[in-house]
DNA sequence: GTCCGAGTGGATGCCTGGTATCCGCTTTCT
DNA sequence: AGAAAGCGGATACCAGGCATCCACTCGGAC
């Protein structure tokens, strides 16, 4: 239960309390009808859904994906129904679960990650297939902040997902190995270390997002010197370092503080 | 107000929510005679403090120190004071702030790191040092998960860390400017680049902290063989390779979904 | 056009988890 | 012994998220 750091969460923290909502409700006949929600698009399988039914699934839909890539999964499914327009019960009779709404939103993402992945692997230069497939891959993340959660702490409860994702590393792991054998990179780096390149890489995004949000580019660019067996043929490093005042504001965790008036007459 | 991430606070969240407490209550005579808590050393300055007071100060302080260190800065004062064996109020009346515990615990920790980067500074063959110099620094982070927030993460609202902090940054500048003259480190790479590996090293330590909790070695060791001018004087990478089972422990952000019993009684 | 039920919206209740206070009791000190 | 300092923890308070419920509206089959 003391796992983790809530302060911060480092940022964070992760205020989406109830996820699965473990509802083993016991004895009664069967009170949730509605296990498995969302009819693959709504109008496949299942019932038709009313036109307007429809209308609303697709605003639901669009504001979610828009609010989970500019704030993250932590938004709230109030604040979704707020965005698309509509009244937070419509949200929670077509999404029961917050995991149905973002496993329908990001199986496709990820899928679109796996093709960037396959066509890296079968680029002629190893080397050149690593370093735009991650450079794509970054811009993606960089412009979905829901997508770069996903990926680098995807909160467990999402199987599909989750399966999916797992489908990437035996991928990524062919993509190192060639690269490996065809001598771009030095031979003690191991497949699982693009892994842990995800971690670093996203935190600089996060911490950077609004002083310099091209940052990643340069650090990148570090790393891949740090993996690659020839790193004076790589060039310059891209984008200008941060100024010295800028460091501590990306460093500084804003939002602290209450935000509005002074606590009422303390007396 | 929208910033930020909200869930995993990327490590989450701040759950801390009132820091400041900006109390601005107007009129009335001087109703806070608290002001500026804790007078240094307890027994310095002002009045003495009697016996068990005083016992209890330094319990709360060493409590404090421990929790701080190995569940960041997140932790409430009402586990500080469990952990203390004494009760809430006795902490809230020795430190109205949760800012004065903090700063009055870390200022001496900050004050080390400065230490260490002047013997960096200080030493003969700078790329020793900063190599040195980041171990020891990421050390001490490993094993103090508050230092660690305060570093990369650093609630605004802190005054005298924050410019304690601050300091540190002319004195890393220094570091890396010897480093390049002297042809350790390629030309291009800024001062305030090292800012950004603390960040990047941060996350891995956060991320493996259960898993491979030194990872973080091997992380660091491929971002020097980015710097430096000559990498392949380094020798081979420190740590094994996270296995591929690991890396989705890594990856994946556990406590989710309500703790304890399935919901009451739904009906 | 009528009518019924699918669909709607949002006020509302519940819960979690934190901060901060208050006040009867205990301890120290002289 | 008695006054003052200190103690502690039950308690109030607050924020903010999740999820429900139900009076209503409106689409569309007839």
């Amino acid at each position: 239960m003391d796992t983790v750091n809530p302060l911060l969460a480092t940022v964070t923290i992760l205020t989406m309390t109830a996820l699965p909502r473990t509802s083993s409700d016991p004895g009664a006949g069967a009170p949730a009808a509605n296990a498995r929600a969302d009819p693959g698009a709504g109008a496949l399988a299942g019932k038709p859904l009313r036109k307007d039914a429809e209308r609303n699934r697709r605003r639901i839909l669009d504001a979610a994906r828009e609010l989970f890539a500019e704030r993250g999964l932590g938004v709230t499914l109030n604040d979704v129904a707020h965005h698309a327009g509509v009244g937070v019960g419509t949200v929670y009779r077509r999404f029961p679960d917050k995991t149905v709404l973002i496993e329908s939103l990001f199986e496709e993402r990820l899928e679109e990650i796996a093709e960037r992945l396959r066509t890296a692997v079968a680029d002629p230069d190893p080397w050149h297939g690593i370093v735009t497939f991650l450079q794509r891959n970054f811009e993606a993340q960089a412009s979905d902040q829901g997508l770069k959660e996903l990926i680098t702490a995807a909160p467990d409860g999402l199987a599909r997902v989750a399966r999916l994702r797992d489908q990437l590393l035996p991928l990524s792991a062919e993509l190192m190995r060639r690269a490996k054998e065809s001598g771009a990179i030095r031979k003690d780096v191991a497949p699982t270390d693009l892994a842990i390149v995800q971690l670093m890489i996203a935190s600089v995004l996060d911490a950077a997002r609004d002083v310099e949000p091209e940052l990643w580019r340069r650090c990148l660019a570090i790393i891949l010197r740090g993996l690659s067996a020839r790193p004076d043929e790589l060039g310059p490093l891209p984008v200008a370092p941060l100024s010295s005042d800028e460091v501590p504001r990306v460093m500084t965790l804003h939002k602290l503080g209450r935000p509005g008036q002074a606590a009422p007459p303390p007396r």
